[in-house]
DNA sequence: TGCTGGCACTCTATCCCGCGGAGTGCTAAA
DNA sequence: TTTAGCACTCCGCGGGATAGAGTGCCAGCA
């Protein structure tokens, strides 16, 4: 038996429709009495418990007990996600407030903190955003400045000024002179282009010109090699955390600490935000299906966001499973335009 | 009535220590029958009864109702911190094991880091070390590099190789020789100084012998001192907040959450984290002394800690109440000293 | 054939009751 | 001053009893 729409009348799939509509609003099972009321549908109890029945079957329901109401199952979100919702997008008036938020913002680096608080504050939920991928920045210049012994300081400003520190280890002493040369070389070699080109270029000359550099192109090269090297220290910012102590499901101290942890040893959740940076939209996992057991009653919606057609990081929302997704998902995609918007016009 | 200790008897005293002692070790109020076994002296139950009516009548413990046992109040705990506690220094084991982690280290980020996650590890509580005040370390050299428009980025460069950028807006564009200038003045000028007598420097200068000075030297004059501008920006870096789950006083979810809250806004325990700095030793705020009710159920056994007998930072513990003051002070100590000690090496 | 009302049944949550256990305070005796 | 004894208090727990919500099923009706 397949569970494709076609096996569920247009009345069940109202059904189950009023059905979550109603328990995202107060948590509680919903009997066929009250879903009687709230469907809209003329019916009598009676039938619906009929219907509830051919739903319990199919697995998008089911009751806590014998003689409670009914309660949605991950594949009923599942399928009322997939099949059953039609999101409308954000009204103008909440798109302009946070337009506006994110246009007070000057670095990256602020531009997602405040997106995250932007997040966890209209949904009252928990609130993340990866820090922007750095390889299709565009390399701007490189400066060389000689610490103490063979310990060089390498500054390198990409795009609209942002700027990164790395300490090398050289293997011999530079003078000041060889350094400036190195940066100069390098910054007429690599102006303007994007970092995983300057990489690749790098990688490219090394290997195959090694003839015709004389020793100060071949520091140079080794010193922005190492600068480049390291440069996917991916992170994250999580805002509104404790938010997640609102909700009964999560009353439990246990869950709530398993959540946390996760939330701050940053690995897992590293993981799972990745596998939603390539899907091209809005990404959804219910309840287990992220298939880590802290995330057990907790659903999570992210987009990715993107400048120039290039996707820079994911953000997302992390709540109860019990969320209200019409209202969360469009919520989490206007966020993720306006931060591509906004790290664009910065850049 | 004064509560000094001439008001309590020796025995009175031994009592209060072996309830506290019994009460840290398993949370339940505790009777005058187990207290009798424990305490070590020879004494009926009865006896006991009546040393603990002394006791609640001081202020000391408490029964949470008639007919249980008692439990130590703040003031309890006051009293056993400030006159009954002798702290033995931690054995040399233990302060190997952490000086030697410690070692592993390079970066003051790092070893702050390290020693929060010291202090949670042992203690099960939740660690927090405020980030190392910068006034007093050495001025090394800085540097300045042209960026778009009027935009110089200021590179600082203070103690063992730290560094810290900052993007400055100036008047008007500078030419890189105009920036090298500047940057070789100000070296000369202030290299090997420490910052604060940096700061005050500038101050003097710019204000009196404006008439000697060549517009080169202002304008490295107002770089610099945008540049040690804003140099307090006080932070903290916790661990294991999660370990306050653990606790059965605060399984309260609100509590939590407040205290959670807390942790995040930071201004909050900035405040209280500052009071502890000019503290010369170990400071303990218990349960409400803090003034700050998100603290009511914690106690907070802090250190200040120190390179060259300059403060420079605070590192504490956070737990509940009931914890094993005897315990956790020595290891707060050891840490502050530790920190210091490592702080310095890499200086 | 599909919908409906009725009915018996089930399970939860809540309150109340009674009871044992732990611990106290008081008193009188050693 | 200490102790034994005793009455008293309060918590925690298990056991009904009850009300309420909701189900499943069946028979009747359009």
């Amino acid at each position: 038996m397949s569970n494709d729409s076609s096996d569920l009348s247009e009345r069940a799939q109202l059904m189950l429709r009023a059905l979550i509509d109603r328990y995202v609003r107060d948590g509680q099972p919903v009997g066929s009495r009250t879903l009687a009321r709230e469907a809209g549908l003329d019916l009598s109890p009676a039938t619906i418990r009929n219907v509830m029945s051919d739903l319990e079957a199919l697995g998008f329901v089911c009751s806590p007990h014998t003689s409670s109401g009914r309660v949605p199952t991950v594949q009923g979100y599942r399928f009322f996600v997939d099949t059953l919702l039609k999101v409308q997008p954000l009204d103008n008036q909440s798109i302009h407030n946070m337009s506006l938020k994110l246009s007070l913002d000057q670095s990256p680096k602020d531009l997602v903190e405040t997106a995250s608080g932007l997040l966890s504050g209209i949904t009252q939920m928990t609130g993340v955003v990866t820090l922007p991928r750095q390889e299709h920045a565009l390399f701007k210049r490189v400066e060389f400045l000689r610490l103490s012994g063979q310990q060089v300081l390498a500054i390198l400003v990409t795009g609209e000024d942002e700027v990164q520190n790395r300490i090398l280890s050289t293997e011999k002493e530079h003078s000041p002179a060889e350094l400036q040369q190195a940066s100069n070389y390098l910054n007429e070699l690599f102006a303007g282009k994007d970092l995983a080109e300057v990489r690749t270029a790098l990688l490219h000359e090394m290997k195959e010109t090694r003839t015709h550099m004389n020793s100060m192109m071949v520091t140079a090269m080794h010193m922005a090699d190492q600068v480049l090297e390291k440069n996917q220290d991916e992170d994250y910012v999580m805002a509104g955390q404790t938010n997640l102590m609102g909700f009964h499901e999560l009353c439990d101290i246990d869950k709530l600490r398993k959540l946390f942890d996760a939330f701050n040893t940053k690995r897992d959740m590293l993981h799972l935000l990745d596998q939603c940076i390539h899907s091209d939209g809005i990404q959804i996992f219910i309840g287990d299906e992220s298939g880590y057991q802290m995330l057990d009653e907790c659903s999570m919606v992210t987009a990715p966001y993107s400048v120039d057609g290039q996707i820079l990081g994911v953000l997302g929302v992390i709540g109860p499973t019990r969320m209200a997704y019409e209202r969360v998902i469009p919520i989490v995609d206007a966020t993720a335009r306006l931060l591509g918007a906004a790290l664009n016009q910065k850049e």
